[in-house]
DNA sequence: AGACCATAATCTAAGGTCCGAAGAAAGTCA
DNA sequence: TGACTTTCTTCGGACCTTAGATTATGGTCT
């Protein structure tokens, strides 16, 4: 028995303030009249509360739409110009630094290249760091309308100032890429709040918002790529449990003492369905460049080991059916896009026929709409997260 | 992007309301400053509050403590006989009603035997409308102060005012007992809020709020009996998901292609790790009425059936680990604790074993305290939660 | 015993929030 | 031009929580 009560009539003010910013953020351009009835406040109170977000710049006027025979509704939206926000996407072959406005737009590039498993945690750090100086500096933005970074890195992310990253795939044991920023962060600039997160979980943000997960509010993002990650959406925002390591997908077990899987146990989904896996199951040898033609060529090969990954797909999303019963599954990243674009009747049904009926509807299974350089959208997201939640914005400032 | 906003500042009152209701009631008696130190309400607001409270009948003061050399403080708790709950634990072999007060005192019970294999369910609910009316007359309890009727039952329920179930067990494919229970209430008595849900959920909640599970807020209640089921609690209360069906810990995979389930799917814990299935692996045959002795042998005969299905449950609790990243997981039901309570360092290592260091902590693995009667306590639990919620209990009146 | 102190609970005034109702604004239509 | 329609704003009222002063209720010291 939980639910944390709000306490002060304060906090009522943000709380309405929030949900009014984000009807108009989801929900395009809209009247105050409008908002009044999509946010059950009453026009009164939305009145006054747009004046205020007016008057400090965080929404603006959008047009007037003339209805017949009265006054006309003047549309309102959040303020492009607002605020921006940087996402950093940390890859397997590039360090990649955008910087987006308030619609996500993206505003400015920096992309670095990595040489293959050379990932030294300082070259991270800098290269993030440089990024995000030439990005604002590209874009020519006011450094202090930057609300913050975000960051999407492999591995797991234990939370805390210092974002301490376990990431088997560079090497990294125990990196602390917060504490690193920190350091070598310019101390001319203001310090910037930091967000760090797993990759595969800004992704899913990234498709929650703006992609084929938009408007759910249990969802499950499954992102297959090299590996497989995933993200679970409880109650509209990502599932993050206890010790904010909950949600990985691809340690969900579908074969008791099965294959072993790099993180160390036997059976887990990665060991059967991530790109390196297929491949390595159908013999084929393919260093990361290669991966995906090289399962291009066996989609087109017809080859039974994608048969059988289909099937043990659908075993693993009926797990996470009677689990979570989501609203919808999403099936995202380079690999699930490839497996998922050709076969994707054969994943409903192979998903069906280990779920019961009732709770399942095949139709909820589909493709992600973003392409894998969601990443860094998704990173962004991180930063406008507590913005529209009715936070003050209080992150563990870094960078 | 979720998160309901409440609206009005009555609202507020009523959170709060809730909040000191559930400090006092999981907090045990409380002064009212310790009352403001636990929910960070001003004194000068835990007092009128209270005052409220008293006039209304819901607390009571309970004694005093004088501290030194200060005016002593009065200590209040909920009070006990401002209402009651029936709990109705409809099971394989009886129809057991049970009316508690608000401290979970049992205050009178009512069980009806059923012929195996014979769940008509207009029988079932003529004996709980018939229990319900013995239970409030033998408890002398008044009619009016009687704050609703909980059900567990097997299998799915789809919410709603029918409250349709599906229990294969039973040979219930839609069984709309709410409906059911509405046309054969008498007409004479108040109508009752009625709330049906699976036992193994019931038996979660009271786990969650007298058990093992007392203080989490996030955990996993793993029940096994003649099957599996089990409750997923996120942020305190139980997940159910979209079409509330989640939490199906039972359907979870854990073999790809393995054991037929009666569910029809392959692979499933309750497959496995049920009473009835692991004495079906072992090839021991026994009616329901003989699984208790017959697992206890088994036990007792160190079998490698026994062995292997705690390297299953441990490969089933690693992908819930993965997913939930739960504060605790709590293993329950007859069969389940009559494992754990022989094998539960077992348990915990076979688990370690398939999970990454990280998120587990094998002590997080405990027995549950309840025993196997606990679905009616639980199902009495239902028609609490709004109450300590600060829902005005608008339920779907019924029975 | 009586004065003084310490802690608990209550009272009062003030600052905020939202809502309903009435009024102002900005068009259309005849 | 005037009536009508629809959108938005303003104002007074009902509530809520808080800070600070006040009252209640005991112990302790001389």
């Amino acid at each position: 028995m939980g639910t944390s009560g709000r306490r002060t009539v304060r906090d009522l003010r943000r709380g309405n303030r929030a949900m009014l910013l984000r009807a108009l953020y989801f929900g395009g351009p809209a009247s105050r009249n409008e908002l009044s009835a999509a946010t059950g406040l009453s026009p009164a109170t939305v009145s006054t509360m747009t004046g205020d977000l007016l008057a400090e710049g965080v929404i603006a006027e959008a047009g007037q739409v003339d209805s017949d025979g009265g006054r006309p509704r003047v549309l309102l939206k959040v303020n492009p110009g607002y605020g921006y926000a940087v996402g950093v996407d940390v890859g397997e072959t590039q360090v990649k630094v955008e910087l987006f406005d308030l619609e996500m737009r993206e505003r400015a590039r920096a992309h670095y290249a990595v040489r293959s498993a050379k990932h030294d945690p300082e070259l991270v750090a800098r290269h993030i760091l440089a990024g995000v100086d030439a990005v604002i500096a590209e874009s020519e933005v006011p450094p202090e309308r930057v609300l913050g970074v975000g960051v999407g890195v492999p591995g797991i992310v234990e939370p805390g100032p210092d974002a301490l990253v376990r990431a088997k795939t560079f090497g990294w044991r125990e990196v602390p890429l917060g504490a690193l920023l920190r350091a070598g962060a310019a101390p001319s600039r203001p310090a910037l709040p930091l967000y760090v997160d797993n990759g595969a979980k800004t992704m899913g943000q990234a498709e929650l918002w703006f992609g084929s997960g938009r408007g759910t509010r249990d969802a499950i993002i499954v992102l297959m790529g090299s590996g497989v990650g995933g993200t679970v959406v409880t109650d509209g925002a990502i599932y993050r449990g206890a010790g904010k390591a909950a949600g990985e997908v691809g340690h969900l077990k579908i074969v008791a003492g099965g294959r072993a899987c790099r993180c160390g146990a036997r059976g887990c989904l990665e060991a059967y369905l991530g790109a390196e896996a297929i491949l390595d199951r159908a013999g084929v040898v393919a260093d990361s460049a290669e991966e995906e033609s090289a399962l291009a060529r066996l989609l087109d090969a017809d080859s039974p080991v994608i048969a059988e990954s289909v099937e043990l797909l659908g075993v693993g999303l009926s797990s996470l059916v009677h689990l979570f019963n989501p609203e919808r599954i999403v099936i995202g990243g380079w690999a699930g896009l490839m497996l998922g674009g050709r076969l994707l009747d054969g994943i409903r049904a192979a998903t069906a026929a280990n779920t019961q009926a009732q709770p399942f509807q095949p139709e909820s299974v589909v493709l992600g709409r973003l392409g894998p350089d969601a990443v860094a959208l998704g990173a962004a997201t991180l930063v406008l997260e507590p913005f529209f939640r009715g936070a003050a914005l209080p992150a563990p400032a870094i960078a």
